[in-house]
DNA sequence: TTGACATACATAGAGCATCTAGGTATAATG
DNA sequence: CATTATACCTAGATGCTCTATGTATGTCAA
């Protein structure tokens, strides 16, 4: 097609890093809650979107270390990373209206 | 993630053949005029996809001859591919339905 | 205190849907 | 008569996501 799909994931995290910072446990742990469940997200798929978003500088990153003494990564949307989701989440409407018609047997 | 997207061709395919039977570059032009052009398949696309659909008896095929001369193949769902659509259309609510909540900021 | 589970990061390789690019053949159109 | 539209097809590449692992530390129950 045309008009391909946009890649969900990215287009998520972003919209999840639109908010606050974040870091990648917790991104996974908000999409499933925040999607009652539907988005289980694996490590092994998260991390390396989140190296990816920073390679293209649409998010930068920090360390961090609790109390705990845990280290952690977290992650913040940039200008662009902005300007992306936007255009991202324009994508998707369009895509979503189309199917719906389709299925509505417009 | 655990709840993968709906495969969205096959899907978008049932649902045009749910209202009557079709060959394949029809299906083409009709994506293209419902969506409003936002789904423009290529034939490399679709054609496999018809072809994966019969072979899992979602939909049965019959060759045409019109009066110009040319063959078609028209496709007609079967009870089975409609089963599948419905379960595909539901998937499909799921899935949208959380995206859209992540996209709000739920 | 040890075994299990949760937290928190990471990578390599597989799988699968879709796309790109090409091919064949006939009809219509200017 | 050459180009465009119709109508089918396949092979191979691409790219996103998943599976399967690995490392390391913290917590909690038996």
């Amino acid at each position: 097609m045309a008009k391909k799909e946009p890649a969900s994931v990215s287009m998520l995290v972003l919209a999840l890093l639109k908010g606050r910072e974040m870091y990648g446990y917790q991104i996974i742990e908000e999409l499933d809650k925040r999607s009652e469940h539907v988005f289980q997200m694996k490590e092994g798929t998260l991390y390396p979107v989140l190296h990816g978003l920073e390679k293209e500088r649409l998010v930068t990153a920090r360390e961090a270390v609790t109390e705990k003494g845990r280290t952690r990564r977290y992650y913040t949307i940039t200008e662009k990373g902005l300007r992306v989701l936007d255009e991202k989440e324009k994508e998707w409407r369009t895509f979503s209206t189309a199917v719906t018609a389709i299925l509505a047997g417009a």
